[in-house]
Parts: structure tokens; C-alpha cells; sequence
DNA sequence: GACTCTCTGTACTGATCGGTACAATCTCCG
DNA sequence: CGGAGATTGTACCGATCAGTACAGAGAGTC
């Protein structure tokens, strides 16, 4: 048997992109084994607890990604604007341009909720505490910093869904670019 | 054997609750037998194409529903700021303020959304459509109606997303309350 | 070259998947 | 009351599910 030195770090954002594509239940070891190139030998090997391990790890790796790059930023900026704008532009990017929809939502929406409520809850609540936090240093009341932060997942949570219900990534451009104005206006 | 007498127009709802819950892959018919009560004659009598045809008559109830009660009063309304406020009444009794999720938003995000797309593209089309027809009845120019309709969309299916991947229905609530402000503004 | 330890493919498990077949029972209509 | 058609439960189908067992191959160490 070959060893192709797999990296656990090259797996994961793999299984990340089966997941995305097929749901958490829609997800089976059959298409996760095509994906990545692994039998279920390597599979098991990696991720002894199977299925539901592999899927906390990649939305772990989400997040970690996340956290370094959208939500610090947030929380160190010194211009609100500036921070902002990168912050739009990091996850036009990262979901690139609503081509690419959010595992988190889609956890979020289906039944496997229950099994990872807490990194889901967590995922969301330090990403609008940070920008809520950043949005009150530029000169808003903490209760409108808040209402327009929760805006603003909100509005990128419901941009991806549309814009793959209506198979139009420009939906999900369009909303970032608007939803820039109205976390700045006032 | 009893004869149950179960009617169609019985088992839609309680299917629509089911796929909601599991989403198109994770609704096994042993899930849907037991919710239904129905067995798998019973089920394949009623349906015979299975489970896509369950989802498909399913997402057509829920079509429409929303195109009596929510659609079809938006295109033929007089008052706009009465429409809105009906419209965004209507949307948070049945998706009972943020605590159910949306179905046709479900599908969007899995798998799912290749074998319905025309059903669901089709749901947020009209939808889109007459609430833009009304808001441009209201004064508005036709894109700043079409930009704002179709804020209004995202904006209901993020919430209900951010709702649920939160555990707090409020969150719901807050965004309908916003989205009527914003609908009506200027 | 032998001993590890890591990695891998394959064969297998029992359970469950969606779907079919069919006979038994019910309801309805005459 | 006696068919006819609608409705039902159950047994069954092959395929596939997640997960296990295990032997063999690779690389590093001595």
C-alpha cells in the first residue's frame, strides 16, 4: 500500500467543501472518501471519531480562520472605515463573491444544529461582538452598535442564501456593498 | 387493515415540518412514516414518486400559501405602509416569530437546491417581484424598489439563519421590526 | 536488515436507506 | 349484500450507510 503523506491539512478543507456541497447528513464517508482522495482506513486513522469529528474540526478550522482574519482585525482597528471595508472585503473573498455558501448557516439550519449549537452560537457571537465593539469606538451608542452589527450577520447570512436560491452571485455583492453604507451612515 | 383516511391536505403540512427539521437528505422515511403515522404503502400510494415528490408537492403548498396570503395581497394593495406591515405580520406568524425555519431557504443551501431550483428561484421571485411592484406604487424609483425588495428577502432568510444559529427567536423579531423602517424610509 | 510506528486499502459488519410487491382490509356505490 | 377501487401493513429487495478489523506497505531508527 502507498502512503501519500496526507496532511491533516490539506484534508480539511476538503472535507470542509463536501460538507458545504452536501449538508452534515448529505455528507456520506463515500463521496467525503472520493473527495479527498482517502480510503476509509486513512479516514478513520485521522479521525477516529468518524463523521462527527471531521466536521467539528473543519468548522473549527472555519473559525480559526476567521479569527485571524476578520475578527481581530476587528477588534485592534483603529479606523472604523478602514476596518470595515477590509472586513466586507475578507468575506467577499472568503465566500467568493456568493459563489461559495456558509457552512456555519448550514449547520445552523439543519438538524446537526443540535450536535455543534455551541460552536455555531460561538462562531457568530464573537464575530458580532467584535464588530459591535469596533462600531461603538466609532461613536455609536452600544445599542445601535449592536442592533447594526446583528444587521450585518444577518444580512451576509441571508445574501448567501438568496443568491444561491436565485443562482446569482451578484445578489451577494450588492448586499455587501450596501450593508457597507449602512453600518457607517449617521 | 384500518382505513385511516388520511387526507393529502393533512400529510403536506407534517412532510414540510419534517423536511424542515432534517432538510431534504436527513428526512428518511422511517422519520416521515412516523411523523405521518402513514406507513411506506400509504406514503407511496399517496406519492408515488417517492420522496421528491413529496418535497416537490410540499414546496408547492408552500407556494401557495404564501402566494394567497402574502404575495398576492402585496400586487394588489392600496396602502404600502399597510401592505408592508401586513406582509411582515403574515411572514412572522408562519415562520412563527424566528422559531421555524424556512424551508425553500433550507433547500437553497443543500444539495437539494439542483433538483428544485425552479421551485425555489421561483418562490423568491415572486416574492421579490410584487413587493418591488408595490414599493415602486409607493413613490419609489424602480431600482431603489428592486434594491430594497430585495433587502427585504435576504433580510427575512438571514434572520431566520442568525435566529436559529443563535437559539434566540428575538433576533427575528428585531430584524422585522427593522425591515419595516428601512422599507418605508425617506 | 530487523524493529517500530504511521499510514493505507480492502473486506467486512449490522443497520438503515429508498423503493417495490402484494395481500388484506376498508369505504363506497349500487 | 356484493363487487370495485382506494387504502393499508408487512415482508422484502438490492444498495448504501457509518464504522471496524486487520494485514500490509512506507519511512525512520538503530
Amino acid at each position: 500500500m502507498k502512503k501519500t503523506v496526507s496532511e491533516r491539512a490539506d484534508i480539511l478543507p476538503v472535507l470542509g467543501e463536501v460538507f458545504r456541497a452536501h449538508g452534515y447528513e448529505g455528507a456520506t464517508l463515500a463521496l467525503i472518501s472520493e473527495a479527498t482522495g482517502l480510503g476509509k482506513g486513512s479516514l478513520y486513522h485521522f479521525f477516529p471519531g468518524g463523521k462527527a469529528q471531521m466536521a467539528g474540526e473543519v468548522l473549527a478550522e472555519i473559525d480559526a480562520w476567521f479569527e485571524v482574519n476578520i475578527f481581530a482585525p476587528l477588534r485592534s482597528a483603529e479606523d472604523p472605515a478602514r476596518a470595515i471595508a477590509a472586513m466586507l472585503k475578507g468575506t467577499e473573498e472568503y465566500f467568493r463573491s456568493g459563489r461559495r455558501v456558509c457552512l456555519v448557516g448550514v449547520f445552523a439550519l439543519g438538524a446537526a444544529r443540535d450536535s455543534f449549537a455551541a460552536q455555531v452560537n460561538d462562531y457568530f457571537a464573537r464575530w458580532g461582538d467584535a464588530l459591535a465593539l469596533l462600531l461603538g469606538r466609532s461613536g455609536l451608542s452600544s445599542s445601535v452598535a449592536r442592533r447594526r452589527s446583528e444587521d450585518a450577520m444577518l444580512s451576509i447570512q441571508g445574501a448567501l442564501v438568496l443568491a444561491r436560491a436565485r443562482d446569482d452571485a451578484k445578489i451577494f455583492s450588492r448586499a455587501m456593498a450596501e450593508l457597507k453604507l449602512r453600518l457607517l451612515a449617521e
